[in-house]
DNA sequence: GAGCACTGC
C-alpha cells in the first residue's frame, strides 16, 4: 500500500470511528516475536521467544508530573548507589568525558559528567598536575576546569589501559585499537601518548566529520587545561576542517578531517610535523580512510627500513566493531619480512582486553602480543621452517558504555514498512511510559514526509489523557532550524517521534531516544563503471548497520530496537556495509595517490581493493581529462586538479577556464555545484509558482550552469541585505553563504596554483555574460564532462552521445521539459530512471570541436 | 513527464 492510499484509508476511517482512536491501528497488523537481547543479536535462535500481546486496552496513564519527576529522582539514586558499590563508573554514567553530542550547527551538547567530583589522590592525578604545573602557567579558570574532569576521565573504561598503549606503542609502531562507543579512546588516546619519549612533535588524529573534529579538540583542551590553538600561541590542541584551521605553532594534539591530513600528506609526504597519526573510526570506511591507511602502510614500512625519519611514525588505528584481524595483517603485510623464527602462530594473539568494563582489573600491563604471522609470506620463502614473528603489530580491545537494548523482529515479512512503523510508533506510545523517545530510521525525504503527515493525523484522534506525539523529521536536506528541534526539550507530556534518514546513524546522535524502529533499508549510492552513472537505491541495511542503529536505542537508558523484518531477514543481511572505495568513482582517489607518488595504484595496498575494471576506468578517466600523461605519470595539470577540493571533473572544468579566460565566472558555477542545493525546495503548488516568478530575472535559457552563474553574481552584488535578497528569489541563504566559502577557497588556491593572478580582481564580471563568454563558459564544461554530453532524439528523448544511453533531464533544471540539440550536464544519477542534472543547453558542433582536441 | 542517503577537501 502506498502512503498515499494508506493515508486516505487512516482519514476516511478516522472520520468513521471517531472516537476508537489509534487502537484501532494495531489490530490486524503483524504479531511481532521478541527475545530478549544480550549483546550478541545472532545467537537469537537460542533464545526463548515471546509473543507481543496485541493492543492492550489504553493504558492507565499515571499524572505525567508526578511521574517524571519521580522516575527523574529515582534513577538519580541508582546512579548514586551504584557509585557506592563500584570503583567503576555506574554504566549510568555514559559517555563521561567521551564524545561531546554535537548538533548539526556544531552547536555542541556535552553529556553531563554526572560523576561526583570526589577528591582522587592516587599517584595517577599527583603525576598529571605534577607535569602539567611545570610547563606553564596555566590561567585559574582551565585549571579548575581541567582538574575538575579529571575524575571524570578516569572512570573511562579506556583510562586502566593507558599504560598498557604506551608500552605498545614504545615497542610496535602500530596499534590497532577496538573500543566501542562511550569507552573514550578519542579523547584519551592522545594525552596518553603527548609526553612520551618518541613524542616529539605533533600527534595526528583524524575524524570523518568537521563537528567531531572541532567538539573533541574542545573537549581535550578542557580536559588538559588548555586553549584551543587560535586562542593563543601556547594552546596545545588545536583542530583543522575545511574552512576552519585552528592549530597554533605549539599545537601538540590537532584533531583534523581526513580529507585534511590527505591535504597535508600532498605538501609533506612523509608527514614530518607528526609524531603519530591516530586513525579514528575506520569502521566506517570512507574512501579517504582507505587511503590514508594504505599511505600509513607504506610509510611505517619505510620507516621500519630506517630510512627517511629521524623517529619512527607512530600508527594508532582506532575502530568500533571488531575486524582486528583485518587490521593487524594490513599492516604486518606491509613489513619486511622478519628473519627470526617462532613456533606456532595462532597462540601469539593474546591482547590487551578490558574486564567488561569494570575498570579496575587491567593495571597489571598484559604482554605486547604480536601480529599473527602470514602463512602465505612463509610459503612465499619457500621454507618448511617455522618463522618467528617479532610482535610488530600490538592490539588492544577496551569495553565501551552502552545499555542493553532488546530486539524485536517481525513474525512476518512487510512490504508497507511505512504502514508497520505507522503501527509501531502507537503501539508503543501507547504501551510503554513516558519518557522515552522514538527514532524511527527510513529511506529518505519521501517516505519520512509521509509518515509524518500519517502520525499527526492518526495523533489527531488520540485521546485526551493519551500523551501527545511530536513527530520531527531529520534529513540532511532540512533547513537548519528543522533540524535543530531535535534538540529542544520534550515538551509536556509528549513523546518525539524522530523520523529520520540514515543521519541519525552516525553524523547526529538524538538525545532521549529510547526506541529504535528500523524498516532495514536506505538508500545506497554505487556507480556502474561502465556507464560512468551513478544510482541511488533504496537496498537492505548490512547487519552491522542494523546493529548500529539498534544501539542508538541504548545510549542513555535501556531500550527496545524494534525490527520492520524477520529474524530470517536478519539472518540473510549482508554482515558489513560494502567500504564506500568498492561502490565509487575511483578518479579522484586515484588521482590523489599519483599526486602522493604512487606510480603503480593497481598495487597500492587497499585495505579493500576495488575490482580492476574500476581501478581502469578511473585511469582511463584521468587519461581523458590530461590529468595523466600518456605513460600514466601524474601530468602538470593534475597536480593541479589534485590539490583542489573538486572532482578531478571539474577541477578540469577550472584549469580550462583558465586557460578560455573565463575562471572568474566558472569559480562562481563550480562553488555553486559543490553545495547542496542553492535553490530552496519548496512544497505547494503556491510557493512553486510564486518562486517561478521570483526566480524568473535569474533563469536562463542556456540552463542551470548559466543560472548559477547569475545568481551567485546578484547575490554578491547584494550588499546591503542579502538573506532578504534570498527570501525574495527562494534562494537558500545558508547555501549560500556556502557558496561564498566555496568561492573564496578556490580564488586562493587559483591563485597560489597561478591560474589566477593575484592582483585580479575576486568578482566576475557583473554585467550580463556575453555570447563569447557564455560559449567560453560551455566549452569548459564541456572538457571536464565531455562524457556527460547527450543529443536530442527524434522520438524528444535524449541519449548520451558516449554510450547511447537513454537519459532525461531532472524536474529540477530550468531546462526540464526543453528541447535542445544537445545537453552537457554536470550530474548523471539513476534513481528509477536515468536523470541529467545540472544540464546546460550546447551545439553539436562544440561537442565535436572539444573531442577533436581531446583526441 | 516528476524528484537525492550521507560525508569530505
Amino acid at each position: 500500500m502506498t502512503i498515499n492510499a494508506e493515508h486516505d484509508r487512516v482519514i476516511s476511517k478516522k472520520r468513521k470511528r471517531g472516537t476508537e482512536k489509534g487502537n484501532e491501528l494495531v489490530k490486524g497488523s503483524g504479531k511481532l516475536v521478541k527475545f530478549d537481547d544480550e549483546d550478541d543479536a545472532e545467537t537469537k535462535s537460542t533464545h526463548s521467544k515471546q509473543q507481543i500481546s496485541v493492543p492492550k486496552p489504553l493504558p492507565v496513564l499515571e499524572p505525567q508530573s508526578n511521574d517524571r519527576r519521580k522516575s527523574k529522582k529515582e534513577r538519580a539514586k541508582k546512579v548514586e548507589k551504584t557509585t557506592e558499590n563500584f570503583e567503576s563508573p555506574p554504566s549510568d554514567v555514559h559517555e563521561i568525558g567521551g564524545k561531546a553530542t554535537t548538533s548539526l550547527s556544531g552547536q555542541i551538547h556535552r553529556s553531563n559528567a554526572s560523576q561526583p567530583q570526589t577528591k582522587h589522590s592516587t599517584h595517577l592525578a599527583k603525576r598529571s598536575n605534577a607535569h602539567q604545573r611545570n610547563e606553564t602557567q596555566v590561567p585559574p579558570h582551565l585549571s579548575k576546569k581541567r582538574d575538575a574532569l579529571l575524575s571524570t576521565r578516569k572512570a573511562l573504561p579506556i583510562w586502566p589501559h593507558a599504560e598498557y598503549i604506551r608500552a605498545a606503542l614504545r615497542k610496535n609502531n602500530v596499534l590497532v585499537l577496538t573500543g566501542e562507543t562511550g569507552s573514550g579512546k578519542s579523547t584519551q588516546v592522545p594525552q596518553f601518548l603527548m609526553s612520551e619519549p618518541w613524542c616529539t612533535k605533533t600527534i595526528a588524529i583524524t575524524q570523518p566529520r568537521r563537528v567531531a573534529a572541532i567538539s573533541l579538540a574542545r573537549r581535550v583542551a578542557d580536559e588538559m587545561g588548555s586553549l584551543l590553538g587560535n586562542q593563543s600561541p601556547s594552546a596545545k590542541v588545536g583542530y583543522s576542517v575545511r574552512f576552519d584551521n585552528a592549530a597554533g605553532p605549539n599545537t601538540k594534539v590537532k584533531f583534523l578531517t581526513e580529507g585534511m591530513l590527505l591535504q597535508e600528506m600532498l605538501r609533506d609526504p612523509n608527514m614530518s610535523q607528526y609524531s603519530a597519526i591516530i586513525v579514528d573510526e575506520v569502521h566506517e570506511r570512507s574512501v579517504n580512510v582507505d587511503l590514508l591507511l594504505g599511505f600509513l602502510r607504506n610509510l611505517v614500512a619505510e620507516t621500519d627500513q630506517g630510512t627517511k625519519r629521524r623517529n619512527p611514525l607512530k600508527v594508532v588505528v582506532m575502530s568500533a566493531t571488531v575486524d582486528v584481524e583485518g587490521l593487524v595483517a594490513f599492516f604486518d603485510e606491509g613489513l619486511a619480512p622478519l628473519e627470526v623464527k617462532t613456533s606456532d602462530s595462532k597462540d601469539q594473539h593474546n591482547s590487551c582486553s578490558s574486564d567488561s568494563g569494570s575498570g579496575n582489573s587491567s593495571q597489571k600491563i598484559p604482554d605486547i602480543q604480536s601480529a599473527v604471522a602470514k602463512d602465505n609470506d612463509q610459503n612465499a620463502r619457500g621454507t618448511n621452517q617455522e618463522q618467528i614473528r617479532t610482535p610488530r603489530i600490538s592490539t588492544c580491545h577496551v569495553e565501551g558504555r552502552q545499555y542493553l537494548v532488546k530486539t524485536v523482529y517481525l513474525s512476518e515479512p512487510t512490504q508497507d514498512w511505512v504502514e508497520a512503523a505507522l503501527k509501531l510508533i502507537f503501539q508503543i506510545h501507547y504501551k510503554e511510559s513516558l519518557p522515552g523517545d522514538i527514532l524511527v530510521f527510513l529511506t529518505g525525504q519521501d517516505t519520512i514526509e509521509g509518515l509524518e503527515k500519517l502520525v499527526n493525523d492518526y495523533a489527531e484522534g488520540m485521546d485526551k489523557e493519551v500523551p501527545k506525539l511530536l513527530p520531527l523529521p531529520l534529513f540532511a536536506a532540512l533547513p537548519q532550524h528543522a533540524q535543530q528541534q531535535i534538540f529542544q526539550p520534550t515538551p509536556y507530556r509528549t513523546r518525539k517521534v524522530i523520523l529520520a534518514t540514515n543521519i541519525a546513524e552516525t553524523s547526529v546522535t538524538v538525545p532521549g531516544v529510547r526506541f529504535v524502529i528500523d524498516c532495514g533499508k536506505s538508500k545506497i549510492k554505487q556507480f556502474r563503471n561502465r556507464l560512468g552513472l551513478e544510482s541511488l537505491l533504496v537496498k537492505p541495511v548490512s547487519k552491522s548497520a542494523a546493529i548500529q542503529r539498534r544501539g542508538r536505542a541504548g545510549r542513555e537508558a535501556p531500550g527496545l530496537c524494534y525490527r520492520l523484518y524477520t529474524e530470517e531477514g536478519y539472518k540473510e543481511l549482508e554482515e558489513r556495509t560494502i567500504p564506500e572505495i568498492l561502490r565509487c568513482d575511483l578518479s579522484q582517489a586515484i588521482l590523489t595517490m599519483k599526486a602522493r607518488g604512487v606510480d603503480d595504484v593497481l598495487n597500492f595496498p587497499f585495505l579493500d581493493r576495488p575490482p580492476r575494471e574500476a581501478l581502469e576506468k578511473a585511469l582511463l578517466q584521468l587519461l581523458q581529462l590530461n590529468a595523466l600523461t600518456d605513460v600514466g605519470a601524474i601530468s602538470d595539470t593534475g597536480l593541479k586538479i589534485a590539490k583542489l577540493p573538486l572532482t578531478p571533473t571539474l577541477g578540469r572544468v577550472l584549469v580550462e577556464a583558465a586557460e578560455r579566460d573565463c575562471l572568474l565566472d566558472v569559480i562562481d558555477i563550480i562553488s555553486a555545484l559543490s553545495v547542496e542545493n542553492i535553490f530552496l525546495n519548496l512544497v505547494t503548488e503556491e510557493r512553486k509558482e510564486a518562486a517561478e516568478v521570483a526566480r524568473r530575472e535569474l533563469y536562463r535559457r542556456e540552463g542551470d550552469h548559466m543560472t548559477f552563474l547569475v545568481t551567485v553574481q546578484m547575490y554578491t552584488e547584494e550588499h546591503s541585505d542579502r538573506k532578504s535578497w534570498c527570501e525574495k528569489h527562494f534562494v537558500s541563504h545558508r547555501a549560500m553563504q556556502n557558496v561564498m566559502n566555496v568561492r573564496k577557497q578556490l580564488h586562493q588556491q587559483c591563485t597560489s596554483l597561478k591560474l589566477l593572478s593575484p592582483h585580479a580582481s575576486t568578482t566576475s564580471s557583473s554585467s550580463a555574460p556575453s555570447d563569447s563568454k557564455t560559449q567560453a563558459i560551455l566549452a569548459s564544461l564541456l572538457r571536464g564532462f565531455i562524457s556527460n554530453t547527450a543529443r536530442l532524439m527524434p522520438d524528444g528523448s535524449y541519449k548520451t552521445l558516449m554510450g547511447n544511453q537513454l537519459v532525461a533531464i531532472h524536474p529540477s533544471s530550468v531546462l526540464f521539459g526543453r528541447k535542445t540539440e544537445a545537453i552537457v550536464f554536470s550530474e548523471f544519477v539513476f534513481t528509477g530512471k536515468a536523470w541529467a542534472r545540472g544540464v546546460s543547453a550546447v551545439q553539436l558542433d562544440w561537442v565535436s570541436e572539444v573531442v577533436d582536441a581531446i583526441m
